[in-house]
This record gives C-alpha cells, sequence and structure tokens, in this order.
DNA sequence: TTGTACGCGTTATCAT
DNA sequence: ATGATAACGCGTACAA
C-alpha cells in the first residue's frame, strides 16, 4: 500500500495536487486528475485513515470491549449494532475480554487511540471504568462503575413483571424464575420485577438459581410448577431438554418462557416461547450516544412476546 | 487524553525528555524522571497507538473479518485466536460484515490502516481477496480466489472418514451425512471424507443437505439410517430434537455425531458425540503466519471424537 | 492550475 | 542530562 507522497511522485506532481484530484475539488487540470485516479487506482491506493484520523482528530471506529464471545445474546446485539453503526458511516469493531483487567487495559488502548466512541459490555454492575475517557461511552446490561458513561437498558423490571402476566394470562401459577447468581443490573432487575408482580398476584417468588449442574429436577420435585420464566433462551432450551428428559410435557406440563429471542436457540424448537430483546431499539439509542446524546432519546420499547406452543 | 507535547508543557521539559522518562531508557535524572511519570500518571497520559504505528510503520493489531456472529463455531474459533495472540502481544479485532461486498470494502480499510496481519473467514470458496494486501493473511474453513494468502485448514478427509470409521466401530453401518450446500472447503471435503470411507468399507454414502426447513423426518422414512454424521453441533442438536420429537430414541436407535465440541450446545446434552476441532492448532498455525511463516508449520492433529453416550 | 508549509502525536537521532 | 529536529501519512491553508 503506497502512500499519497509515493503516489504523488509516481504521477510528478505534489502532494497538495494528489489530494485535490482524490477528493475531487476543483482547482485542477482534467488531465491531471485522470492520471493521479489512473495511477491511484492501478496501485491500489487508499488514504490511511490512521493518519487521516491524526489529523482531523476525528474517528469512524467505535471500538466495542465485551466479555466473552460464546453468547448467543451478544453476538446478536453486536451484529445489530455493527449494522446500524455502519448505516451512520461508522465502523464497529469488537474485542473480546477474559478478565475484568484485560477489559480496563483493552478499553484504555482504545481511548488512547481516540476512537470515537466506546461500548462496554462489562461482565457485572462492578467493572469500574478507567478515568479519563474523552469520548462517548456506553454499557449494555450492566452498569459501570467510575468515570462517565451512558447505561443503557430497557425496562427489566417491566419485562419480568410482563413474564408473570403472560403465565397468568394462559392459565398458570406455579411460577418459578430461573436465572444466575450475578451482581448484574439486568439479572437482578428482571428477577424483582417478576418477584414483585408475583406478590402483587398473591403469588409466591420462587427464583431458581443455575450454578454449575442443572439442579433443575431436584428443585421442581419439590417445588410444583407450571410455568418456567428463564433469564434467557439458552436456559431456556435447557430446562426444556432437561423437563423433556424427565418426561415432563412442555408445554403441557410445564411452560416455558425464555428471553431474548436468538435465532440461534428459539429456531430449534417451537414449544419454548420468548420475550423479544429490543436489539433494534438499543442500537439505536446507542448511536445517539455516539452522536452526542447524553441519555435515552426513546422511550424503551414494552415488552413484546413472542409466543410459540402454548 | 492529553498527549506527549502536553504533557512536556505541563513538565516544563521537551518531548524528548518526556520520551526518555516514560521509555526508562536512562540519560535522565532521578528528579525529572520522577515529576514525569507523575504527571503522567496524573492525567492518564497513555502514548496513542496510532500515531506510534505510523511513525515505527509496526502495528499490533491483528483484524479478523468474518461473514457473521451469530455461529457459535466462529465465537469459539475467535475466542482461543484472541487469546493466543493476545498473549503474544497482539491485540485481535473483530468486524462482522453482513455480505462479501463489505468484506471486501472492510479488508481494504485495515489494509489501508496497515494492521499487523488479517485472519478472513470468508463466506465461501468464492471470495476474491482485494490486491495489494501486503501484509500476512491467513483464511480459515474456505480459501480465497485472488491475492496471496494462506489458507489453514485441517484434514476436513479424516474427519468426515474418522466420523464413519466412529460409527462402524459402534456397530452403525446405515450411516447418513447431513451438511450445507456451500461450496466451501471444510463443507465439501468433510463430505467427501465420508463419502470415500463409507465406499472403501462397501457402504453407500447418503448425504442430507438442509436448506431451508429440516427436511430429516421425511429423508429417515425413505432411507433406513441408524446413524448420522452431522457437519456441525448445532445441525447435531436440531437432528436430536427433531428425532425425539418423532419418538425415535437417541442414540439406541439413532447414534448421531456433530463436530465442534461447542461448549454452547455440547453442555446441552450427553446424547450427541461430537470431533473436537482442533482450535488452539488453528490458533497456533494463524500466530505463525502472523508472524511470518508463509505455510502450516506443524501438522494437523488427527481426529479427536469426544464419545459420550453410546 | 499547482506547489509549499504546517500540524496531528509518536519515536529516533543528532546536537548541546 | 536535555533540547531541537526530522519523519511517518494525511489534510488544509496559503502562496505562486
Amino acid at each position: 500500500m503506497i502512500s499519497s507522497l509515493e503516489l504523488a511522485k509516481l504521477c510528478g506532481v505534489s502532494q497538495g495536487t494528489v489530494d485535490r484530484a482524490l477528493h475531487g475539488r476543483g482547482g485542477i487540470s482534467q488531465q491531471t486528475q485522470k492520471i493521479i485516479l489512473e495511477t491511484a487506482a492501478l496501485h491500489g491506493y487508499r488514504a490511511n485513515p490512521a493518519a487521516r484520523e491524526l489529523m482531523t482528530g476525528q474517528s469512524r471506529i467505535v471500538a466495542a470491549v465485551i466479555p466473552q464471545l460464546n453468547s448467543a445474546f451478544l453476538m446478536d446485539l453486536a451484529g445489530i449494532v455493527k449494522s446500524v453503526l455502519y448505516q451512520a458511516g461508522l465502523h464497529l469493531i469488537i474485542t473480546p475480554t477474559d478478565t475484568p483487567a484485560e477489559m480496563t487495559e483493552l478499553i484504555t488502548e482504545f481511548a488512547a487511540r481516540r476512537c470515537r466512541a466506546m461500548l462496554i459490555i462489562p461482565h457485572d454492575d462492578g467493572f469500574m471504568l478507567p478515568a479519563g475517557l474523552d469520548m462517548p461511552a456506553a454499557s449494555f446490561l450492566s452498569r459501570c462503575k467510575g468515570g462517565k458513561s451512558v447505561f443503557l437498558h430497557t425496562d427489566e423490571k417491566a419485562n419480568g413483571a410482563a413474564a408473570v402476566d403472560y403465565f397468568i394470562s394462559q392459565g398458570r401459577r406455579n411460577i418459578a424464575h430461573i436465572t444466575y447468581d450475578r451482581p448484574s443490573h439486568a439479572v437482578r432487575e428482571r428477577a424483582a420485577g417478576y418477584s414483585e408482580n408475583m406478590r402483587k398476584h398473591g403469588l409466591k417468588p420462587q427464583i431458581l438459581i443455575v450454578k454449575d449442574q442443572s439442579c433443575l429436577p431436584e428443585f421442581i420435585k419439590n417445588n410444583p410448577v407450571d410455568a418456567l420464566f428463564c433469564h434467557n433462551d439458552w436456559l431456556a432450551l435447557n430446562a426444556l431438554r432437561t423437563l423433556e428428559q424427565h418426561g415432563i410435557k412442555v408445554p403441557q406440563d410445564i411452560s416455558i418462557l425464555g428471553m431474548d429471542n436468538s435465532p440461534l436457540f428459539t429456531s430449534l424448537c417451537d414449544e419454548i416461547s420468548t420475550i423479544q430483546y429490543p436489539f433494534e431499539w438499543l442500537a439505536g439509542e446507542f448511536l445517539a450516544v455516539v452522536s452526542g446524546s447524553h441519555g435515552q432519546t426513546t422511550p424503551a420499547p414494552t415488552p413484546n412476546i413472542i409466543k410459540r406452543r402454548t
């Protein structure tokens, strides 16, 4: 890849003339412009964006730092965000990290690069944002501590409450919630919305925290349930398989509701319904943050339940 | 984020002195060095890697351009590659693309940025590599056309053959292969290895191409099979659920073998065995390419079958 | 119509 | 021990 100076020498002109030809802003003869453009195409010249960014102080790179890659939800989310940004002329680059320390390191690295904006998906609410980020930054799912970043999130309590409403409308009342043990906004609030709405209906919340092994069979033996609200579709699929292996019919005996509507899982079976995660809305909100907004611009959509077999 | 010049002014010294302090290469008094380091820490100074790369012509960024994110296999692969590169002091950044045209565009963009190396996962064998890439480039799964890149791949024929051997050792003989209709090296060679080994054993290859909907039930009705070799774990899980829904016992009636050993899927059930995809080996090979090697350095490991319930 | 000079933030080399 | 200067590749302002 040649530089603009080399291209200028190749054409026997100065860098300034090359620049005029490339950006087509007149003040140049048809002849020289044609020659320069042809030589540029011949050598596959392309301006180095890094140099341009250094010059103009404006980057088109938006860096996303995420904790792990093997989460279908995160991948769907990143894909949508990437598309929305790409349409706005921005490039999303994704870097997975193994540890919070590594996440801090990479955020600092990209901050030093003066990227346009940063998207951070912390492992949990405890993540401390490095100080001195002077570009727009947003976090999803969990809230960062320290620094200044916009925390973009849906109304997770509403999601948890909607799950309860859905099951009750289906005539179920022994509704359990399967979730994780993680100090993360999404996990906590969704469970809170579930619990509050259960109590509002005079029902007793039953929460199963999944740890290493699936303790679902024992849980079901002790607690007679007819509905399971799972934190995500993967947990829902897990539950479905466990129930099937124990001869429990889904959704006849126990109805299952997941969340996210991850195509990877939901295309696998039509036994589980799911709550649509508002990917597009969140991506749009993030674009607003990148563009300089400091908070939510449009209200979070109300929970949308994708009903399958009931 | 302040610049080194600003830091110099803050300390009342020149940029050269700041550089000496930061890189600790002597020729500087304890006093000034201490002051500079403290001021740097105070303002969270960090050298802009983009400027350094422009200066030295050496980048630590390795760009991976992939077709889609919602593939568990790709995510596992990217995660391993990232870790291996990170240990070598390199940063992997991942950018998903929606179309081949977009892939071409992004490859050109990163080439213009003079990144250290490029990892390309083409959608199929038809992808035309843009000309003029002058950094190490490698492709996985499918081979690029045009340009110069190293195609890193395992012995896919051996994988297909190993699947047949495995089933035969289990006493199965009506072995079908479920795969995609895509002109991709991995897809084609794996199927070829399967077919060749089937014929070698005097068995008739039966290949089911999955398109939109699962036509597995009809396929099984017409072709009595007792074993299914699926191109990946997701297809295997798909097959498992379809069979279960039709009252077919796995692995008693029909045994299923997937490939990749994607934790996302294989942790979901112990009915399907799988062939371990050599993630680490491939990542190591790629690191070799990044470091200047022009081909495979170590032989591909022989197929490793992860046996579950049989 | 074209060339020249400067600055972005680094690093490296030379001179003081 | 420290400062000045050049260079990386680009864009822009100004001079010719």
